[in-house]
DNA sequence: AGTTGGACCTGACTGC
DNA sequence: TGCAGTCAGGTCCAAC
């Protein structure tokens, strides 16, 4: 599952490889990967020639001029200041491969650069392409809306008491608040919250100011940690980085997915409560308060 | 307004 | 072996 991490991965992979390059051809495979917001369950999605002509408009002949990321998502800056934003959904991947190399099922959108392309691929099409004008916050109005990045400045435990201050939602839950904090989901939140020795099924108005320091301390931990891994590649290898490799922090987690399993600190056999969402959490009984 | 639950989607897994 | 059913989760949206 793409958060953070792996999109932060993702985009320092892609910065090395394919700034300068020029967009000499556009494929898009599937309608869902250009569908427009306000259509996400429109299936099929309507307009999809010319939006498909749109978007490939938009980028045939452009340079990348350079590559960022935004909560979970990645994006491309082209020559005429426009923004590809790349949302990777579930099961999204962003792959550099030579032109000519078998392509993958699930290839939606490709990109071709001379001898190599790059390659939207989303088994589940949960994910999505975007052409915006500008570079700005005008550009993205929901980014601007995002909370902000976990691991710049303004992410502070001031900021974090103020956020949850009169929320009767759990910290799990909020945590995968885009609004909130932007880049965190499952994965990340069931970490953040054991690290924090704090269960995900607190409420987060409730937070004493100790609570709110360690949950921003392990927040920043964890993702910190994810990103000098490379991201999460889970049992079923959903996620791989841009050159097709596997993320390590699989070894480091401490709960997710661990249903039953002992604890690594303490032994317990993790538990998984359904929140909110209808999202599973998973936290250890003893070592979670 | 804040919060919740359903829908979207398909590969992997489970059970008969 | 095969087929139906269940699960997973990022994000949007309708409904309390």
């Amino acid at each position: 599952m793409p958060e953070l991490p792996e999109a932060e991965t993702i985009a320092r992979q892609l910065r090395s490889e394919i700034i300068g390059a020029q967009i000499d051809r556009v494929q898009v495979r599937h309608p869902r990967s250009i569908r427009r917001r306000g259509a996400e369950n429109e299936n099929p999605n309507p307009g999809f020639a010319s939006r498909r002509a749109r978007f490939a408009r938009a980028l045939r002949g452009r340079r990348i001029t350079g590559v960022g990321r935004r909560g979970k998502a990645v994006l491309l800056t082209l020559d005429d200041a426009d923004t590809l934003v790349v949302r990777l959904g579930m099961s999204g991947q962003i792959l550099v491969r030579p032109t000519g190399t078998p392509r993958e099922k699930a290839a939606r959108v490709i990109l071709g650069l001379g001898e190599r392309e790059l390659r939207f691929v989303d088994p589940r099409t949960f994910g999505q392409m975007a052409v915006r004008r500008g570079t700005g916050p005008d550009a993205f109005p929901d980014f601007w809306e995002y909370g902000p990045e976990p691991l710049s400045p303004k992410f502070t435990p001031a900021y974090l008491a103020a956020a949850l201050r009169g929320r009767r939602t759990r910290i799990g839950v909020a945590l995968m608040d885009q609004h909130l904090v932007a880049g965190i989901g499952k994965i990340y939140a069931d970490e953040i919250c054991f690290r924090a020795g704090l269960r995900p099924t607190r409420l987060a108005g409730r937070l004493t100011r100790p609570m709110l320091q360690r949950l921003w301390r392990a927040a920043r931990q964890v993702l910190r940690e994810a990103i000098r891994c490379c991201g999460t590649t889970d049992a079923d290898g959903a996620y791989l980085d841009a050159f097709g490799q596997a993320g390590r922090f699989r070894t480091r987690l401490r709960v997710y997915r661990r249903t039953g399993q002992p604890c690594r600190v303490c032994g317990t056999p993790i538990r998984r409560t359904r929140l909110s969402g209808g999202r599973g959490m998973h936290w250890c009984p003893v070592c979670q308060r």
